[in-house]
DNA sequence: CTTACTGCAAAGGATTTGCAGACTA
DNA sequence: TAGTCTGCAAATCCTTTGCAGTAAG
């Protein structure tokens, strides 16, 4: 499921401990975590102090500002979810009842052209989500 | 293109003076608000004194609880974004660089059938977003 | 009259920032 | 060594909540 063979840590980044780390934990994860899990995973991991939650902020800001993450908000969104680009990007499905993240097969959009008001919109990204029920919680909940 | 010619308040809710107000301004509006943005245009228009945010974010969660209205994140998302729910729903194109919001045409899925990694996950909604330059700022803007 | 809604102020959670010390190149 | 990064704590911003008074049906 992983795909970080060849995954290293960006050059044009400075490397310092506490980085390699959030980029261990961003490059072994194959869904969207929130800068508190990485910070959980983080005093798991290496002990319980020596991080600080605004160093993971600040890492993940770096690591987006450089386009090596992407940032969003899924559902709702109380809180921000960030997803190490692995040079094929994502879509999820998010189950209403159960909140969990269902990947899609493919991009939609892949071969979809898409056209704005006016057309005079230059897309460069998009992001899709999807809202629904997971089979578990299809199965078992009939207040759907 | 105010489609608002028909539009009351709902009857299900109960009416009170500052929902009103709340829903005049969501039926008067184009584009998504913020809850900030209400409540500064109820104290413009209404006086500075008499409404408490509190009473937007209440009022504001009624109305979605019933569904008339949406709510989402935009953009990396610091704050919810609310729009009264017209009976047809649209998707924008969030230029970059100004944040200029571009309704699509018309939404790329009413006629696509969306796959999830094994199907077993009832879609009920969707939501999309895309990214890119609207004319203006690609015009001027070389450092695209 | 009863219940629900409001304003106020305080609390909450996520994220950012200032600063002095610590580390990387 | 110079400049950047870190931890800590405080500050911010958006949003929610408790409570006593007020308004709606």
């Amino acid at each position: 499921m992983k795909n970080c063979e060849e995954l290293t840590f960006p050059k044009e980044i400075k490397r310092t401990k506490q980085r390699e780390e959030i980029f261990r934990i961003l490059s072994e994860e194959t869904e969207p975590v929130s800068a508190v899990d990485i910070y959980n995973r983080l005093i798991q991991t290496c002990g319980n102090s020596n991080f600080a939650i605004s160093t993971v902020y600040r890492a993940l800001g770096i690591f987006e500002e450089k386009g090596y993450v992407s940032k969003s908000t899924l559902m709702g969104g109380d809180m921000a979810y960030y997803e190490w680009n692995f040079g094929t990007h994502k879509h999820y499905a998010i189950c209403l009842k159960c909140h969990k993240l269902i990947a899609l097969k493919k991009c939609p959009f892949e071969h979809t052209k898409i056209e704005t008001e006016n057309d005079d919109f230059v897309i460069t990204g998009h992001k899709l989500e999807l809202y629904g029920y997971c089979k578990e919680c299809r199965v078992e909940g009939e207040d759907i």
